[in-house]
RNA sequence: GGCCUCGUCGUCUAAUGGUUAGGACGCCGCUCUUUCAAGGCGGCAAUACGGGUUCGAUUCCCGUCGAGGUCACCA
């Protein structure tokens, strides 16, 4: 039984793509689960097209996800190879040159080289959708080559599949109408056919295959917005494939241990950024509060430190952030009063008082003030509300509705927000010295 | 249009000849909180349609419809 050898061949000529993503981790995960072999394959044959940075990104993103390879290779360097072998088939007469006017240049005349079709009946078994028929006469002499030196895509991958000795090739469902050329064209190169799995593609909210015009499809924009590699290959691989049970929560390493073809989807499947958000939420809430912090500062754009209090607000982000870039919002934004003393309006701290006037609100700011006095510069919150609470219970034995009366204005003197974390959270956060400044500048704005 | 592929809740999916068709995301409600968020509990929601085969079809067969892919001297 051969080694299995899968290959992941990205095109650089663009940036790293969700699709491929996916595509290179399903031939990851199938290699790695048979302990078999992955080939890197930079598909730089349009040398128009190909950049460098758009390769270097590839690369980092895949390696970013945690995905890797064991033989990197480049179509670039491996011309010289082409040409022998288109060589060998042209003088075996299974390709031949033709002159013609070029497509792009009516006025220039080329060599392209062209294989004679054999126009019969290629079938092929799909891992994936099993037999797949397909009647190649109307493929006519296809070009493989744009002159005796400059192969083409097809050739060229025929040629280093066979070269490398791919056994698996898995790739999206778009490939489905190139395979039946593949396979003339390792037939004339007698050439071993390989296996071949078609993945169902990723579809946009319209059910179209996903391109740039969808939204993000690069997986560069999903880091930079905060979201875990870990998150991005859980959600990835559950797109198209299930382990046949209800189990969703995957690292990568279980993902190897669980991945078969059997479970590997038909039909396309949409891409759904509220589900990825609620994964990587999961997969946020699994770090401690200093790996959180830590990849937190690591999420910023730019280079300004995070406040120390921003450290001990973790918990608070950990509940409310889906993403890095939401946990930066919250902290500039509903969190904002962590970092500085917020305006206050006297209607709002008014707004539980009912019938019960000025004097009902002050007071109870006032016994807090009072209460805060015992509790030491930074309580917990469970400290916080042990002491406050019993105050509002008071206001609650005295009058029906008394306990919002008091907990009302004291989070929104702490927070100046209509929403917010609880004011025993806030008292902790700021401490007791910030706490009481601001009850007593609420206080006073009551007074005036 | 030709060729190819696919068709279970809105979305990702499980079950496959016999289940009240299960789970997750989202949504809705309740509950905790007299603010949010999180949590707990519950709810709405699907086998595209029409024929067969069968005691019985989501499952097997045929057709219809629908969706997608692909038709390069791109990859």
């Amino acid at each position: 039984m051969n080694r299995v050898v899968t290959r992941i061949p990205p095109s650089p000529t663009g940036r790293l793509h969700i699709g491929t993503a996916r595509t290179a981790l399903f031939n990851y995960l199938f290699a790695r689960h048979a302990g078999g072999k992955v080939i890197f394959r930079s598909e730089d044959t349009d040398r128009a097209r190909s950049k460098k940075e758009y390769e270097d990104e590839i690369i980092e993103g895949l390696h970013w996800l945690g995905i890797g390879w064991d033989e990197f290779a480049r179509q670039s360097e491996r011309t010289a190879r082409y040409t022998e072998l288109l060589e060998k088939v042209i003088a075996e007469g299974k390709a031949y040159v033709s002159k013609e006017l070029a497509k792009d240049d009516p006025e220039r005349e080329v060599e392209v080289v062209r294989l004679k079709n054999p126009g019969k009946e290629v079938v092929f078994e799909d891992l994936v959708r099993g037999p797949i028929n397909t009647h190649t006469g109307e493929l006519g002499d296809f070009v493989i080559a744009r002159s005796r030196t400059d192969a083409l895509y097809h050739f060229a991958v025929v040629v280093d599949d066979m070269d490398g000795g791919v056994t698996h090739i898995i790739r999206g469902e778009d490939h489905i109408p190139n395979t039946a050329r593949q396979i003339l064209i390792q037939e004339a190169l007698g050439a071993e056919r390989p296996q071949y799995a078609h993945l169902p593609l990723i579809l946009d909210e319209k059910r179209a295959k996903l391109s740039k015009r969808s939204g993000a499809t690069s997986v560069m924009d999903y880091r930079a917005e905060g979201f875990l590699p870990e998150a991005l290959v859980n959600y990835l691989a559950l797109l198209g494939w299930n382990p046949g049970d209800e189990r969703e929560d995957f690292s990568l390493t279980e993902l190897v241990g669980a991945f078969s073809v059997e479970g590997i989807q038909k039909s396309g499947a949409a891409w759904n950024r509220e589900k990825l958000l609620s994964v990587n939420q999961r997969w946020m809430r699994k770090l401690s509060d200093d790996q959180f912090f830590a990849a937190l500062e690591a999420s910023r754009p730019d280079a300004t430190e995070l406040a120390s209090v921003a450290r001990r607000a973790v918990p608070l982000l950990k509940e409310r952030a889906r993403t890095f870039g939401e946990a930066r919002a919250l902290l500039s934004g509903e969190l904002a009063c962590l970092f500085a003393a917020p305006e206050l309006s006297r209607e709002t701290l008014r707004a539980k008082e009912g019938e019960r006037g000025t004097a009902f609100t002050k007071a109870g700011l006032e016994a807090v003030l009072h209460a805060a006095e015992a509790l030491p510069e930074s309580p917990d919150a469970e400290t916080a509300k042990a002491a406050l609470m019993p105050l509002a219970d008071a206001e609650e034995a005295k009058e029906k509705g008394g306990r919002g009366a008091m907990l009302w204005p004291l989070r929104y003197a702490l927070s100046g927000q209509e929403r917010s974390p609880d004011p025993f959270t806030l008292f902790a956060l700021l401490g007791r010295e910030e706490s009481s400044a601001r009850v007593k500048k609420a206080i006073a704005i009551l007074g005036a």
